[in-house]
DNA sequence: AAGTGGTCTAGACCACATT
DNA sequence: ATGTGGTCTAGACCACTTT
């Protein structure tokens, strides 16, 4: 049988792990191993670039490749949208809209994402409930620069989340977690007794250069965020 | 010039942009697209299998190539060893001891790590700082069973999850955040308010099918975790 | 049965970092 | 200058799913 990438990953890791190659060493050159393997230099390629993915391996030019010091799988979990995330745990997903203005961008906003003092922006509070549970308070700013169509919209029915989904279908950013006692205002709505401890994250959102939307979000009391690694 | 797989990616980033692609629509094959884009197929498979790794895409043999519904950039940070996280941000690390106990392990512990009741267990409490700052209290039960050397180190100068690193080079896990109002001993430990805010992340790990250790870790007031997405 | 993605191969050339 | 990884190509066969 033809040797697979696979099979090519799961004995270097092997190796790995009986200390034939330990922590921090050196591997043979690609064409060596493949020769050793009896593989193409291609499929030994796909091995290694995977490994170096999983943070397990670093790989330079010349260098050559080496066992990472501190191998650390890296952690994956997608950000999904907040109604998939209460549908998928099997629940009712509602929402509802608390406050929707329109003002000049704040200065503290303006450090945080890239536009300019008194442009208009969009701010919006509103809440995430399953079932009858809350489940997370947001409280996002959106560019109007970026996503004007966003003074039309009245997010009475659809969450901000949501509706920026369909007008930037996707964007890099950024994620902050953290935790924080919660406010007043913040813990009646997520019927929580005032200074509970809330997971909470903030996110930030680009598009090429520019900013389009950031957002802080709260979770329910006692919620978890869980990743494999 | 020839076209790179980058190309390839950025020019299907830019269709689903503009709606040439829509959400949840579907793309030609990966043979019509090579043709094209005028490139090897192998390249275009490349790209493809690239944006499903990043959460764009969804492929299925037969059915086809399709915009996800949601697309979501999946969030990846490496958990690294405390002491390269402290030391990355340019302070200076140090450890220190709280506790080291061996017992049987306590029931609640064998619902979250595949262990017997009974059998026994290293149940450590120790401090990490950042330069005079508390940086992290640490709560880690091991598995003697899997890694029996640890009975005979004594943890006083090298924190576990380091020691743990050069026994069993890489694993797989778990890891569960979450916020927690600080409890009485820990609050003293990193010298935060009782009943304050902690950031906090539990971590499961196991090697193949055996359970090895279970951590929880606080952070000091005020921690925040960063990723790119 | 047929279409689509999954993967392997062998060879080639390029890009980068070290010598 | 040289060695190592990075990538592209063209062709092949396999594996899964749907028809």
């Amino acid at each position: 049988m033809r040797i697979s990438y696979r099979d090519v990953k799961a004995e270097i890791l092997n190796r790995i792990r009986n200390n034939t190659w330990p922590l921090g060493s050196n591997l043979p050159s690609e064409i060596d191993l493949a020769k050793e393997f009896g593989c193409a230099r291609a499929t030994m390629n796909r091995a290694m670039r995977d490994l170096v993915d999983d943070g397990i391996l670093e790989r330079k030019r010349k260098a050559g490749t080496k066992v990472k010091q501190s191998p650390t799988r890296r952690a994956q979990f997608s950000i999904a949208v907040v109604r998939d995330e209460v549908e998928q745990a099997g629940a009712k997903y509602s929402y509802s809209l608390i406050e929707r203005n329109v003002l000049p961008a704040p200065s503290w906003l303006c450090e945080r994402i890239k536009m300019k003092i008194g442009e208009p922006v969009l701010h919006i509070k509103c809440m995430h409930y399953s079932g009858k549970h809350p489940y997370q308070y947001e409280d996002r700013w959106v560019n109007l620069d970026v996503v004007p169509a966003a003074n039309d919209f009245d997010f009475e029915d659809i969450g901000p989340n949501e509706w920026l989904l369909q007008q930037v279908p996707f964007t890099d950013g950024e994620l902050v977690f953290s935790a924080i006692n919660a406010p007043e205002d913040i813990a009646r709505f997520l019927k929580a007794p005032v200074d509970s401890a809330l997971f909470s994250i903030e996110r930030t959102t680009w598009l090429e250069d520019k900013s389009v939307t950031y957002a802080q979000l709260y979770f329910a009391r006692d919620h978890k965020l869980t990743s494999r690694i």
